[in-house]
DNA sequence: AAGTGGTCTAGACCACGAT
DNA sequence: TCGTGGTCTAGACCACTTA
């Protein structure tokens, strides 16, 4: 096995161990050389391999840290089915609930031609315009995630979903008072590593992959009046849906 | 902007402009070396960073190649809501169904000793013995996802779950028969770089996300009876679920 | 000023799969 | 045998943060 794979082995191993728990601090590149006898690059592409998984971080000039997730509960199915129905999922939610965090977001309203993924979803011609509300949300300061809202211009124009502003009751009700309730959903989640334009707008680590969660929300007759691109960072999300039999 | 970053930017513009497109192969490193007048090494850091993106792959010894993603439709839903509800999820399995493939699957029983994922799950103590039916489903006899079932001892003991064969009613069905029907389910999915063991047991190439997606079916009763593992590599899948508004 | 990781070079040899 | 990417070295200089 060449070197740099035993140096990241065992760091690896050191971390599923918990001999290397979240928050500290890896030895330094020279250290480790010394240690295996090898040069620094050597070292250099074993830690990288750990940074590629997610294992690890490098914050100069303080050092390689092991990096910890915390997993915030994302649940699409409350804004169509605000209550848990079954006891075990009361339980979940007590258990990973969060607790005194400050929420914020951010909000840009803009016209733009309708993406080739939008336009399929919304059944319009690509590159139509349509109404884009692009939020971030944060907690504590810190971005969670994007939330990015794409309607038919015709469906919203002239209407406070064009404001830059917190819509308090919420875009779906906003939507349903004029006159296009949803009334059935489609989810979709694809998993893959993020863009630079993401890893910028998310601060993203390297070795951080998101699911990329689209939303498609039609109307009793059927008509798509609304499709949302969701960008969930691996690290700080569980996504999770609760199911009966039927 | 460092020399690597630049090509790495290069060539994913020209993959996203389409200029390049999947398959198609890129220049040697020595080839970009020169066109760029740098070193070697700094061609390959700049290609690395592709390749941990997930956006090309290394093939020695033919080159570097633009990978390409074929995602399968995978719906939790479809075991305990067998058919679609909507218009609209009817037409989105035409577009993305699959024609012509060979699934194929690999079976493993075995008694396994609860992980902590596991045990609190299935609300047994940790280490506790439970059955773990393992299997790697194929098509086209290329790995395509992995299924890793775990039941608590006392439900399945001497039943046919426990032979390591195919069941074509399906474990739900073998373990309602047995007593414990399943009423409901907890679907959770988290979005990770793989472990060196699921890279080779799914044979993911570098810079493949996966989700694992983790159901807890429980009876009636609300004891749990079944926790699946299930491995989801991010160029293979969507995952895609329906909702209706209550 | 010191020490960290980040970038880069100019070489070397190796492993592998085609021809 | 040839050409590809894979591994490795011994150096160099840089950018950044903290002491």
């Amino acid at each position: 096995m060449p070197a740099y794979q035993r140096i990241a082995a065992e760091y690896r191993n050191k971390i599923a161990s918990g001999a290397l728990r979240p928050g500290d601090r890896l030895p330094t590149e020279q250290e480790v050389a010394h240690a295996y006898t090898v040069a620094r690059q050597t070292v250099r592409q074993g830690l990288a391999t750990l940074v590629a998984e997610g294992l690890i971080v490098a914050q100069r000039p303080h050092g390689y840290f092991v990096r910890q997730r915390e997993h915030m509960v994302y649940r699409p199915q409350a804004e169509s089915r605000p209550q848990p129905a079954s006891p075990e999922m009361d339980r979940y939610f007590q258990q990973i609930s969060s607790e005194g965090r400050k929420p914020s977001q951010t909000i840009e309203i803009s016209l733009v031609p309708a993406s080739p993924e939008i336009a399929q979803r919304l059944d319009v011609p690509e590159g139509q315009t349509v109404v884009a509300r692009r939020r971030v949300r944060s907690i504590n300061g810190e971005p969670v995630n994007t939330n990015d809202t794409h309607f038919p211009l015709d469906a919203v124009k002239d209407s406070d979903i064009m404001s830059p502003e917190d819509i308090p009751q919420g875009t779906n009700q906003r939507l349903a008072e004029l006159g296009f309730a949803q009334v059935r959903a489609i989810d979709e989640f694809f998993i893959r590593m993020p863009t630079p334009e993401e890893v910028h707008r998310l601060d993203l680590a390297a070795g951080t992959p998101v699911a990329l969660h689209i939303v498609t929300g039609y109307t009793a007759e059927g008509r798509p009046v609304r499709c949302t691109l969701n960008v969930l960072p691996g690290d700080r999300h569980v996504i999770v849906y609760e199911r009966e039999w039927e």
